[in-house]
DNA sequence: GAAATTTAGTTTAGATTGAAACTAATTCCT
DNA sequence: AGGAATTAGTTTCAATCTAAACTAAATTTC
C-alpha cells in the first residue's frame, strides 16, 4: 500500500498549488516530456528488441534509411540527433547481421553510403506496421 | 555543413516490395516526441549539471522531496518513474553530498524517509527559478 | 603545393544504466 | 504462532552511453 505521508499532489488539487511556491514535479512541463517520451520510446522498444533483436539506435537507423534512401553515417546523425558514436556501433552491427549495407563513397573515401539490404527491407517492412499501430494506440489514448 | 544527400527519390524505378508507404521518421511522433525530449532535458539538465553538480536523478529527487517533503525511496520512485535502482544511487550521492537526510521509518524499519537538508534547500531555492525560467522559454517558443 | 585545419568515422576509457540477485524487515496465510 | 510470500532498498554485473583521443581523407591557407 502506497506510504501515507502527505496527501499525494495529484493534479488538480489547485488550493495547495496555489499556497505552495514550491516547483510541483509533476506540473512541469520538461519533466513531464521526458517521462512520457521515455515511456513510450522503452514501450515500443521492448516490443521491436524482443521479436527483432534490434536496439532503438539500430531501428533508428534503419528508419531513417527506409526501404530505399542511401545516405552516410553523418546523415544519420543528422536526422536522429543521435551521437556519431552511437550510430557507428548502431551501423557495426547492423551491418554485421546483414540488415545493412555499406559503400565507400567514390567522392569522398572517409565516408561510406548505407543502405538496406534486402534482409534489412524484410525487416523493415515487418516493424512499420508495429510502428504504424503503435502510434495509432498512443493517439487514440 | 550540412552534407546534402538526395532526399528520399520518388522512385521511378523499383519498390515493388514494399507494402505500405515508407514510414518517415521525421513524421513519426514517438520519435518526435523523444528527440525532443531529449534535447530539452539535456540542455536544462547541462545547465544545472554545470552549475550544482547534480545529476538529473539528482534533481528530481530534489524536486519531488520539495522543500519540506518528507518520503520514502519508493515515493521518490512512484512520482518520478525512475527505477529505484536509479533512485537509490542518487539518493547516495545526495545524502554524500549533504542535500538529504535520512532518516529510518520507526514504523517500516525498512524504508528510510527522506527530506532535504538545509543546505538541500538552499540549492532547491536556486534551481527553482532557472527551472522556471527555462519553462517560459520553452513554452515561449 | 605543402603545412595546417577540418571532417568522417572508430576506438578507448570512465561513468551510468537497469535486470537480477541479494539482505533485511514486514505481511499474509492457515 | 510460524513458514511462505512480499516489499524496501542495495549490490553486482554486463551492457551502454558519451567525451575525448585517434586515424585517415579532404579542404583550406599561405
Amino acid at each position: 500500500m502506497t506510504r501515507n505521508n502527505k496527501p499525494s499532489p495529484l493534479p488538480g488539487d489547485s488550493v495547495a498549488d496555489l499556497a505552495a511556491a514550491p516547483l510541483v514535479l509533476e506540473h512541469f512541463i520538461p519533466y513531464r516530456f521526458s517521462i512520457l517520451a521515455k515511456r513510450l520510446s522503452d514501450t515500443f522498444a521492448r516490443e521491436y528488441a524482443d521479436r527483432f533483436d534490434l536496439t532503438i539506435p539500430q531501428w533508428r537507423v534503419m528508419a531513417v534509411l527506409g526501404p530505399d534512401g542511401e545516405m552516410p553515417a553523418t546523415g544519420v546523425c543528422e536526422r536522429t540527433l543521435m551521437d556519431k558514436v552511437t550510430v557507428s556501433r548502431a551501423v557495426a552491427r547492423l551491418v554485421a547481421s546483414g540488415r545493412v549495407r555499406r559503400r565507400i563513397d567514390k567522392t569522398d573515401r572517409r565516408s561510406s553510403l548505407l543502405r538496406l539490404t534486402a534482409k534489412g527491407r524484410a525487416t523493415y517492412a515487418k516493424i512499420v506496421p508495429l510502428a504504424r499501430g503503435y502510434e495509432a494506440r498512443l493517439l487514440a489514448g
